[in-house]
DNA sequence: TATATTTGCTTGCAAATTGCAAGTGCAAAT
DNA sequence: ATTTGCACTTGCAATTTGCAAGCAAATATA
């Protein structure tokens, strides 16, 4: 639990030293494409991430600049994790891993056409989203 | 080291089961790259793989069709570890995380025209370098 | 032909990380 | 006043990682 010493300057290698694991990229999705924002929100996720695990991971995240945390509006016990500008930037990545894994594997229903959109103009579909959670990181603002 | 059961359905999650993890992806790097083919050419990479590390996640990465092995043309005793079309198909995530890497780290001078390109026109730059690995794919034939 | 070296691993073991269950402190609802 | 919800922390066992050494087959060298 202590500063990243990188590995190389190679950047995919300092990149992966950020997100190179198996729940990082989760967590950013639920905020991305789920409307999950809350610690509990990423608890309930599908693949059963351990509390202990969590609460790293978003530490990790927080201090690489990825999501920071706020007030959330509805109550003082709840704190609202967000993406920054930099987490919002990995769209076009989590998006290519989303067509790849498309093209191999089996894709739930529910994803087919927002994957087919993207496919379909992809530079036209990172830009729809990126706007989408910019206006809605703007808000409420409030850090805590 | 057995099959591995999926934590859901979601493809992120399943393609992070195959290459979410810190090395995974540096392989597939040096194979997309730096023309590193064998077993010693992946050790000797800057950050530094354990031995042990990297030949489970070669025969994770060969479990997945990810890379192959096929007999090298210098020699019986080498081993020549290649992308799969599937593998070569990876490479518009590995682009992305680079461009992304760009935008928030410093970049070694030697990558910045390669990105520089990526970033201009980024179907050109899968086509043209997909293209080359195909190429190199078909070279020489020979399973293991 | 005998010996040394290269190549692609495997094995053993200590250290670090993960996963699970239970607990803690503060806020808010009843 | 008491219980519930939320965001964690703590303890501990199990798994994974990292390091060093070893090993068999193929090749190079003397």
């Amino acid at each position: 639990m202590e500063a990243n010493k990188k590995r190389s300057d190679c950047p995919l290698s300092c990149s992966l030293d950020v997100f190179g694991d198996k729940w990082s990229l989760l967590i950013i999705r639920d905020l991305m494409f789920f409307q999950k924002s809350t610690y509990n929100d990423f608890l309930k996720s599908a693949e059963g991430i351990a509390t202990n695990i969590l609460a790293s991971r978003l530490k990790g995240l927080e201090e690489n600049g990825i999501i920071e945390k706020s007030v959330h509006p509805d109550s003082k016990a709840k704190i609202l994790y967000r993406l920054t500008p930099k987490g919002i930037d990995l769209l076009p990545i989590i998006m290519e891993v989303y067509i790849w894994s498309d093209k191999y594997y089996e894709m739930p229903a529910e994803l087919k056409a927002t994957i087919k959109e993207a496919k379909n103009d992809k530079d036209k579909f990172v830009k729809l989203v990126t706007k989408e959670l910019k206006s809605k990181m703007t808000e409420k603002k409030g850090n805590s």
